[in-house]
Formats: structure tokens, C-alpha cells, sequence
RNA sequence: GCCCCGUUCGUCUAGUGGUCCAGGACACCGCCCUCUCAAGGCGGAGAUCAUCGGUUCAAAUCCGAUACGGGGUACCA
């Protein structure tokens, strides 16, 4: 199996899936997983991209067993490297027959499709040159820019896709297409299918975009190792936007790294996006990494389009974050709170674990414990259900309590305020928020008692009056 | 234009001729729990299985046509 991204920008979802079949389907199946760059078309290079494409494998965990860095029985893992290999191969193509040289303009070719387009045939190429290759290798001895093309044979192709079962094409619909381009570089069509041959690739897992193309890899192997089988082809369907159209950038498609900058899991955008498309036939959804591997059959994978919802992926998210062991999770948050000691994340982590999505919540969460508490914008203060003078008997008793040495046994102290609050006639659900406010800055947070515990007497002493304060000016300027 | 692929709740899906007047998950709504927010538990609403026709005692499941959606049609991948 192997995953073969071109370096044309970092991984978007889309391929990120397609690279994540291909690992689960070679890990199912104790197959190798092979990582090759695709780096054929100078103009849409992109500086940058192939580290990018390697961090966010790695990052996810789908190490590759044979490509760039780790290397392997067939190294270069990279095109532009093999490129002797593909014109080689374009050679053997012409003396079998199934391939020519041609030397039509693109101008030429543009006004041909226009008119068969017209005429309401299929586009593809007349062989005009076909019939004149005496002609053309004189041409190209001359110096002419010239093509490798297909020859594209007869008849109908058809093969079993483990995803579509049988599909076929008639041969004359499809093109003779370019296999060696006029700088000498292959296309996608020949430098895949000599790779995939030469480094042993048995199935071949690809986005769906690939369906038209594949009667030419056929004949390709056909012309080129008759002998021999070609491999298995499983074409994965497209991943849609919520406007249904296939995710892109300019569409808010985001790549795999702003997922990690954002504080997913790695192993939660991994079931996401393995749940789209596959299903693992039972009514388990949540899974890690080593479970999917369990699991996975590319067979089971839908042939039909699905679409990315990134509500499904932050549920997914939750589930994974509650599902790790707390010591997992304060190693996880280090990077999230750097201004946290060890022991103080250590403290933190059972107040956030059930109360955060993405591991950058956390900051927020926690931001009120690890530095100033500033009132939120527009807090109503005292809040509702809470009559002022209510408010100051609270913190009156809160603060007298805290001084006598109530953060020992918070929750005592929670008992005590809660029959005060009754006394007053005002329920405790409400009567506390005026502690949230106080301690967090805003009406809502981690549980405020454990807060005060974390804060310590002087924090929570000098919070408390401070809003007790608040109370008195409120008095004074009615 | 030509070719190909697809079509089950808003979304992801289960379902491979009878056990499906269609099951689960996310989202949504309600209730419970509760110091807030979450988390969790329970419940609700939500799909004439794209449409039409055929095969069959029986069809979401098989066949055909139509519609709609998507992909391809490059010296991009």
C-alpha cells in the first residue's frame, strides 16, 4: 500500500484520509506502507510542502515503513530523483508499441477538442503524429519539443475495485494521453505505474478522481510487464465541505497542522476522519490509532462521497480527551500552559478533563488560576436572583471563613455558605455565582471551591474583598 | 459536449431478499444529576430508503430508465 502526495501545499483532510486507508489497509494486513513523493511538475512545486506533508504524518502516526528519511529497498522514494527510471521505461513503451512521439502544438491540440467537442465526440487525440513518426523523429532530431504519448489500445477495460466492485471503459473513449513531457519529466500516468511496479506495490489506494485514469494505468502495465498481474485498486471516494463540494482551501478547508495548532488529538482527527467513509459494522465509533488497525477493512469503505462536519470531530475529540489517563493528559497540556509548574498542571488536570474540546481550552480554563482573574466584559454583578446585600453577607462569611483557615476542607466550607445562602432565602445555584464571579471573573468556570483550594488564602482572601469592594462603590453611587 | 462514479434522518452511517412501517452516532430539544460550566444518565423529534417501472409470494436490499449530485475530460496530480 502505499500513500503518494505530490508536494503542491501542506496535507488538507482530504488526502489526510486517503494517506490513513492506505496505513490502516497495510497495517490490517501486516503489508508494508510506503510514503513517495510526487514531484513531476516543476511549475506547481511548492517550497516546504514535503516537510509539511512529513510532519503531519508523523504527527498523526502513520509512520511510513519505506520512503523520504527512512529509506528503504527502493530508494529514491522521491520522482524528480527517478527520472532515468521513467524515460527508460517511456523507451520500452515505443519499440512494444504502445507508446509515440508527438510533436502537435498546443494550439493545435486546444482547436481539435473544441471541434470534437462540438461534434459531440469524446476529446481525445487524433494520432495525428501516429501516422508520421518517420516525420517526427526528424523533427525532434531538429530540436522540436515533443511528447511521449499513449497508445492507448482497443477494446474495454474493466477492473474489480475492492471498493466499487467491477467498473469498466470502453478504450475509445478514453485519450491518448502525455507520458513524457516535452521537459523531459513524466507525468502522474507513467512515473505511478513504473513505481508502483518497481517497488512492488500490490494495492493501490486512491481518491476517487483517479476512476477515469485507471484503463490507462491497465494498459500501461498490460504493454509493460504482460506477464504479470497488476495490482489491486481501491478508489476512495471525495471528502466533501458542508457546501458539498470537495474541501478546499478556499473554502476554509484548514490542513493538518492548524488541527494540531488548534489542539486536536492526533488520535481524534484520525477516527473522524476514518468514520467518513468507513464503518466498522458495529455500533462502537470511538477508536484509537491501534483499534482502528484492529478493525479496518477497506472493503467496508463507502463508494459514495461524505462530507467533513467539524461538530463530529470535536464530539470525537471529547470522548478521546475523557478517554485518556490523567497523566497522559497533563504531559498532553505542558505546551498548552507554560506558565503552570508541574504540580500545579498535576492539580489542574482533573478541574479541565471533562470540561475541554480541544487541549486549547485548556488556557482558558485555566487562565483565571494562573494569572489575574479581570472581570469579564458586561458581568452583572451582583447577578441575578442575588439581591446586594445577599451578596456582601456571602463574602463577608467567605472571607471570614477563609481567614479561620477554611480552605483545608472546601467542602465544609461549601456547607456552611450554602445553609448561610438558605438562611437568606436565596439558592445556593445562584447565590454562588457570586463566588464565580469573584474568584474567576466570570459567571462560569471550573468548580469554584476547588478554585479557591488552588489559589491559596491570599489569592482568594484578596479576590474576595475585591469584590466585596465592588458591592460598597455600588452603594455609594446608586 | 463526451465518459465514469454515486444517491438510507440536517450530517456520518448500519443494513447484501423476509427478523426494518429502517438501527446507531453527531447536531437539536426536554428531563434527571448538580456550586456554575461541562461531563454523565434518560427520553423526544427527525428518513414515504432520489423518482418511476420491472423481477419476486416478499425489495432499502436484484434489474432498467429518469432525475439530481460529484469526478474526469491538461505537456496538474
Amino acid at each position: 500500500m502505499r500513500f503518494a502526495p505530490s508536494p503542491t501545499g501542506a496535507l488538507h483532510l482530504g488526502s489526510l484520509r486517503t494517506a490513513l486507508f492506505n496505513w490502516l489497509a497495510a497495517r490490517a494486513s501486516g503489508g508494508a506502507f510506503l510514503l513517495r513523493i510526487e514531484d513531476t511538475d516543476q511549475g506547481r512545486y511548492v517550497p516546504g510542502s514535503e516537510a509539511q506533508i512529513l510532519e503531519s504524518l508523523r504527527w498523526l502516526g502513520l509512520q511510513w515503513d519505506e520512503g523520504p528519511e527512512v529509506g528503504g529497498p527502493y530508494d529514491p522514494y522521491i520522482q524528480s530523483l527517478r527520472t532515468g527510471t521513467y524515460r527508460e521505461h517511456g523507451e520500452r513503451l515505443v519499440q512494444a508499441g504502445a507508446a509515440y512521439w508527438c510533436t502537435c502544438t498546443p494550439e493545435r491540440l486546444a482547436e481539435m477538442r473544441d471541434q470534437q467537442r462540438k461534434a459531440g465526440h469524446p476529446t481525445r487525440y487524433d494520432r495525428r503524429c501516429l501516422a508520421r513518426q518517420d516525420e517526427v523523429a526528424r523533427e525532434r532530431a531538429e530540436g522540436m519539443p515533443a511528447v511521449l504519448r499513449q497508445r492507448m489500445p482497443g477494446g474495454v477495460s474493466r477492473w474489480d475495485d475492492l471498493i466499487r466492485g467491477e467498473v469498466s471503459f470502453d478504450n475509445a473513449d478514453v485519450d491518448d494521453s502525455v507520458l513524457l513531457k516535452s521537459d523531459g519529466f513524466p507525468t502522474y500516468h507513467l512515473a505511478n505505474v513504473v513505481d508502483d511496479h518497481l517497488m512492488g506495490v500490490t494495492h493501490v489506494i486512491r481518491a476517487e478522481e483517479w476512476i477515469p485514469s485507471t484503463p490507462k494505468h491497465l494498459a500501461l502495465y498490460a504493454a509493460l510487464w504482460p506477464e504479470q498481474a497488476p495490482p489491486r485498486f481501491a478508489h476512495v471516494p471525495i471528502v466533501l465541505g458542508e457546501d458539498r463540494n470537495k474541501l478546499s482551501k478556499r473554502r476554509g478547508a484548514r490542513n493538518v497542522l492548524e488541527y494540531r495548532d488548534m489542539g486536536y488529538l492526533p488520535a481524534a482527527l484520525a477516527n473522524a476522519m476514518a468514520l467518513l467513509g468507513w464503518s466498522s459494522g458495529t455500533e462502537d465509533e470511538v477508536f484509537t490509532l491501534p483499534e482502528l488497525v484492529e478493525r479496518f477493512d477497506i472493503a467496508r469503505v463507502n463508494a459514495a462521497p461524505a462530507v467533513f462536519d467539524p461538530k463530529r470531530l470535536d464530539a470525537l475529540q471529547g470522548l478521546h480527551v475523557r478517554r485518556l489517563a490523567p497523566n497522559e493528559l497533563d504531559e498532553m497540556l505542558a505546551p498548552w500552559l507554560p506558565q503552570a509548574t508541574a504540580e500545579q498542571r498535576r492539580q489542574l488536570v482533573p478541574l479541565l478533563q471533562e470540561r475541554i474540546v480541544r487541549l486549547a481550552d485548556a488556557a482558558d480554563l485555566a487562565a483565571p488560576l494562573l494569572g489575574d482573574a479581570p472581570w469579564e466584559e458586561g458581568v452583572q454583578f451582583p447577578p441575578k436572583k442575588v439581591d446586594t446585600q445577599t451578596a456582601a453577607q456571602l463574602l463577608d462569611a467567605a472571607v471570614e471563613a477563609v481567614e479561620s483557615g477554611a480552605l483545608d476542607d472546601v467542602t465544609a466550607l461549601r456547607e456552611r455558605l450554602t445553609t448561610m445562602l438558605d438562611e437568606c432565602g436565596v439558592k445556593a445555584r445562584d447565590g454562588f455565582r457570586v463566588l464565580y464571579i469573584a474568584i474567576l471573573g466570570r459567571p462560569v468556570g471550573v468548580p469554584v471551591f476547588d478554585a479557591m483550594a488552588f489559589l491559596g488564602r491570599d489569592v482568594t482572601l484578596q479576590r474576595l474583598r475585591a469584590a466585596r469592594a465592588m458591592l460598597d462603590n455600588a452603594w455609594r453611587e446608586p
